[in-house]
DNA sequence: AACCCCTGTATACCTGATTACATAACGCAA
DNA sequence: TTGCGTTATGTAATCAGGTATACAGGGGTT
């Protein structure tokens, strides 16, 4: 039993984005013309035009360029704006074919009773959630010890139950996310001596209220961390800019993927 | 620009499940024809029909049972395993929406360029997801304390960022997930002083290696926690069947929905 | 001016899906 | 035996989408 499942994008209840269209805007970016493009794809060229004009019209700008005439005959191009709608497409695609496969796991096998659903697809509260690399998995009894790389090529080690991981499939090599809760993440004293999980980064933001401070801090690779800490005779005198030291318990880093 | 998407459900290739079909069976399950119910959807009785059919014959096992003669005429209703395989469905459907809720919240608003997608809907490591319902949502500057109520109308606390609050969109009265990781979970001593959040459950398994033991613990309205601690004094003596208290401290808690 | 290759339309056709309609067969009750 | 309301089945009509085809228009190039 397997699952299937389509996505697309109406604009006043008109459909604007299939499957079939972003082919064809594809083939048409690569091609340069519709009447190629539409060959490509495979599609008639009378249905590939009228898809093409149908979304332009529907777009509140346009989405290709189109020209008649000239030494070629003219052409077909797409518009930034268009090429724009076609990444961004990828990704919602992206995140819904994960969300399908996820969903079809749970399907499979059991003939017509499928297992539990465990409320899987959450949007969380942690602000801290960041893609990794599993580097290497140590079973130890109940536990397990996940040795992450971000992209900054910085290490985070994760302690989480044998269970997930098998759950989770986590091998080495899996990409995964990383997920802290703020409060979880505190700041070194410089002089301290370094605990397990230590990230080195810029503070790119500072705020604060009456009893905390909350630090978002650039640790490269385009991934930053957001910290909060009760305020303390170290934390207050932290400004923008300044280089930290934070710290995250590998019990407190939780994995998702 | 709004978003739409269709489940369906495949045997060997062919539909299976479509949401069409899935109303006709409704419809079946209501009337007790399939005249009627064709009726009702609408669509003619040939293909609901030949539907149902398709459906009986793709399916290991009957969904319908169909009855032809008699004092009415026959008729035709639902198997245990058709009334099963709906409900299924609909908590598939269920996951699905609300992912797509979620998704299409991410596009509305934005003129062809979406907001940075952020990974959302992710499958966690943590081994407590449970279902409550927030009470009282109080700002405190960075921080929020967010109260909540479970099944068991047990309450819990939980302290997140006021960001999240907001990004969640997490009001009085909102239907949300606790999520926390078992290593969070603590066992507290018979007489210790009561913590803020605090669960009183039977334990219902029992897991233990060299260093830790694995709890598993029934806290009622069919919920259950699992808690690993570290090997001590106290938690060796524990054994199925006993009653156990419970804490989690509320910065461990974090909230999805 | 002739040529080329595309865009822009119109029209007829094909195909698959659905519906409408017609007709057995069925088996209990009156 | 007849009547009833349903399942079971076939056939023709209709509809929707896409395809095939044809052709006018455009504007640099040669």
């Amino acid at each position: 039993m397997e699952l299937a499942s389509t996505l697309s994008l109406e604009m006043f209840g008109k459909p604007f984005l299939l499957e079939k269209r972003i082919r064809l805007l594809h083939a048409i970016e690569v091609h340069g013309s519709i009447s190629k493009a539409a060959k490509a794809v495979p599609m008639s060229y009378k249905s590939a035009w009228e898809a093409v004009d149908a979304m332009n019209t529907l777009s509140p700008e346009p989405i290709v360029h189109r020209e008649t005439g000239g030494r070629e005959g003219g052409g077909t191009v797409l518009t930034a704006y268009g090429k724009r709608l076609l990444k961004h497409y990828a990704l919602l695609e992206e995140e819904h074919s994960r969300f399908i496969a996820r969903l079809a796991s749970l399907v499979e096998g059991e003939e017509g009773t499928f297992g539990t659903i465990g409320r899987l697809g959450l949007q969380l509260s942690a602000r801290n959630q960041i893609q990794a690399v599993v580097t290497q998995v140590q079973q130890e009894g109940i536990n397990a010890a996940v040795a992450l790389r971000l992209k900054s090529t910085q290490q985070l080690l994760s302690h989480i139950t044998a269970e997930a991981v098998e759950d989770l499939q986590i091998e080495t090599g899996s990409s995964v996310v990383a997920v802290c809760k703020s409060s979880n993440v505190f700041v070194i004293h410089p002089d301290e001596a370094e605990p397990v999980n230590l990230l080195e980064g810029v503070i790119t933001m500072l705020e604060e209220d009456t009893k905390h401070i909350k630090l978002t801090v650039d640790i490269g690779g385009h991934d930053t961390i957001v910290s909060v800490v009760p305020l303390s005779i170290y934390s207050t005198t932290l400004q923008t800019g300044d280089k930290v030291r934070l710290g995250i318990k590998p019990r407190d880093i939780m994995i998702g993927r």
